[in-house]
DNA sequence: TCCTAACCTCT
DNA sequence: GAGGTTAGG
């Protein structure tokens, strides 16, 4: 698996892109996905190590690169326009080797349908309640849970999910899983149907607009022409490429001329570097 | 089109 | 007191 430093590791798997990956107290991350376990690991080489339970090794080891490295990252990262663009050129630079996840198309809806106006912190929490209370125990672990399923979820009540700090959330979790439920097969062919289809299919759900759709498509169907266009990300355009006063509907437009296909990747990087470094620059 | 409320925890 | 948004007036 490709070297990374502990920094961009940090920004894959805990910068907001999943919410199930914690920090331990050696350093290791702790990370869950499905029905996977893993802890990853740094070696002195800048290569990553991993160990899971030994009843999960056997399934963690085909299904880790394709969670973690699933995309052709080099190629995608190539192909956008670093050689005329000193400002995304800079953000690449910053987070080499960063990249995409491919995560469980479910779980990743779950965990935008919780973002609203939260941030990470946050959301992880109300995550972490919902796989504990709803969420199946995973075998050979410590009472680690995976997260329930949308027809789990159909079971919950309105009541019981607000009980998971979810807010006004609850709403939109409870109506999306009844839903999916009398639905069946409405989420496996909105995650197969190309992006735009699959992006308006999404936003009819209650809770999620263009830009949660847009990360549920990004991070957890592959599909890197989304450009989730949120509060960091019209700041960093405002500032990187003085769209001053645009709307987001406008930058999203901007981002997917000016990055192309893989403008979900360039979208990322921005991120990143100016969650890092774009606190305290002058606008 | 624009503005506000929706919830609840942590800063 | 506002936080990585959405829906409805």
């Amino acid at each position: 698996m490709p070297a990374l430093t502990p920094g961009t590791l940090a920004e894959l798997v805990d910068g907001g892109q999943a919410f199930r990956w914690q920090r331990e107290p050696d350093d290791t991350w702790l990370g869950i996905w499905a029905e996977h376990v893993v802890r990853l690991r740094m070696n002195s080489n800048g290569g990553l190590e991993w160990s899971a339970p030994e009843a999960l090794a056997a399934r963690v080891r085909t299904a880790l690169p394709l969670y973690l490295f699933g995309h052709d990252t080099a190629t995608a990262v190539d192909a956008l326009p670093w050689r005329s663009d000193t400002h995304l050129a800079r953000c690449l630079n910053a987070f080499s080797g960063l990249t995409i996840l491919r995560q469980p198309f479910g779980e990743t809806l779950l965990g935008f349908l919780c973002s609203a106006t939260k941030q990470i912190v946050q959301i992880k929490q109300m995550i972490a309640l919902l796989a504990q209370r709803h969420g199946a125990p995973l075998a050979g672990t410590n009472s680690l849970h995976r997260l329930p399923t949308w027809p789990e979820l159909a079971t919950a009540s309105e009541i019981e999910l607000r009980a998971c700090l979810l807010g006004f959330r609850a709403r939109y979790i409870h109506q999306t899983a009844q839903f999916i439920a009398a639905n069946p097969g409405w989420l496996e062919a909105t995650e197969a149907a190309p992006y735009a289809e699959a992006k308006a299919r999404l936003m009819t759900l209650p809770g999620v607009g263009a830009k949660v759709a847009d990360c549920v498509l990004l991070f957890g169907a592959g599909k890197l022409e989304a450009f989730p266009v949120d509060t960091w990300i019209i700041k960093a355009m405002a500032r990187r490429y003085a769209l001053d006063e645009w709307t987001p509907e406008q930058v999203a437009h901007f981002g997917r001329m000016h990055f192309g296909t893989f403008a979900g990747l360039a979208q990322q990087y921005l991120f990143a570097y100016e969650r890092a470094y774009g606190k305290t620059v002058s606008p």
